[in-house]
DNA sequence: AATATAAGCGGGGTAAAGTCCGTTTAATAT
DNA sequence: ATATTAAACGGACTTTACCCCGCTTATATT
């Protein structure tokens, strides 16, 4: 007759088994990727090759989509972990503007370097793919406030940096002429750079006494 | 057994029947659309309501967003007429940071009152759609070159500010918290224009002699 | 007016995402 | 060890975009 003692502890860890079945998914469709591309995934396919129900898959992932993100996340959670605690400039430590131009740089690079899995991953719904909070608009709304506490709408710049930073390298430059990864990551990379630089003052040494 | 004198002209213009289909198809996607929203037209409801079949839905607009680029089509023609012969600064003759600054309020407006039908648009392949070439990247390139001759990697940001333009409101501001398009707008507006007049040079009066 | 032909048409067929619900089972309480 | 139950499972079912291809017709040519 007593109910829990704790009714409101996280929902239960996940089942022996669904975790189980969760890394067997996920091999699979690392292995189906590495064969025969992201298109080949398909549901019924990826349960087949796991050797489990369809309705197993859609409970684990949500959506197809889910199932490249949680392919990515592994690797995400490295790139944040460098961006909140790993060496300067891309790390804490560095002038805000150089984080910045850092912060671009390794993005861009990621993105392309991830270009397949993270399109894939974008759901035919509302938003880009986020594990639970924009991290990137997050962080360069506080850079931007540290490199100028004056700046007017940090909320909107953030925003629309963000796009500017991720959109590119997600469509792949989807204007004109194709590029190759190589060439898309430096331009974009020097283009971020002239924006930052231009968008803020740069902290000259003069400036601090 | 002559062949046409002429067998490089334009493919022979669309015939009368076809192009009245395509009117009744555009007729009633608009009334589907006002009645139960995007969501309510699929390829088999709206073949049936013109009286139509499916495969011909299929041939006039090629994919379900083809039908929506369509619709957007001849306002976005109206949008692209003020651009190139309007009336200043959103059409020649004002300074180019004014009419960055102009195209940004106007080009912001313009996607989020369409924002239903322009995400819509959006095919699930590769680009943003896009009316064969992308007038936001080549305009924004021109007037970023005249704003500022010496800027360097003019492509490079043509993109990235047309991403920073464009993918706000198409997503309509993704991340964090809702707002109602109003005051998205006033967001978006303000952050465009603090980004263009930071990023080029302000021509002062005492510029030109 | 008759003919030729490329364009258009229709609707059944396929593939794939996502839903539903009855059955099974891991984890926990007794 | 047994009972309990919430979670997990599986696979049939539904929905929808998109393909295919034999038939029809507008238009140009003679």
């Amino acid at each position: 007759m007593d109910r829990p003692l704790v009714p409101f502890g996280r929902p239960r860890a996940e089942r022996a088994d669904a975790a189980r079945n969760r890394e067997h998914l996920l091999d699979a469709a690392r292995l189906m990727i590495a064969e025969h591309g992201v298109d080949k995934v398909t549901m019924d396919a990826l349960a087949e090759r796991a050797g489990l129900g369809k309705g197993t898959v859609f409970r684990r992932f949500g959506t197809r989509a889910g199932i490249f993100r949680a392919l990515i996340e592994a690797d995400e959670r490295r790139f944040q972990e460098l961006v909140l605690s790993g060496p300067p400039p891309l790390g804490p430590g560095a002038d805000p503007v150089e984080r910045l131009v850092a912060y671009g740089r390794a993005r861009i690079r990621f993105l392309l370097e991830h270009r397949t899995l993270a399109r894939a991953a974008i759901e035919r719904g509302q938003p880009l793919p986020e594990g639970e909070v924009d991290m990137t608009a997050l962080h360069l709304r506080v850079l931007l406030v540290q490199a100028d506490p004056d700046l007017g709408e940090p909320d909107g710049l953030a925003i629309m940096l963000k796009a500017a930073l991720e959109g590119p390298p997600l469509m792949f430059l989807a204007s004109d002429e194709p590029r190759s990864p190589r060439e898309a990551e430096h331009l974009l990379t020097e283009s971020w750079r002239t924006l930052v630089e231009r968008l803020l003052p740069q902290q000259t040494p003069a400036d601090r006494p």
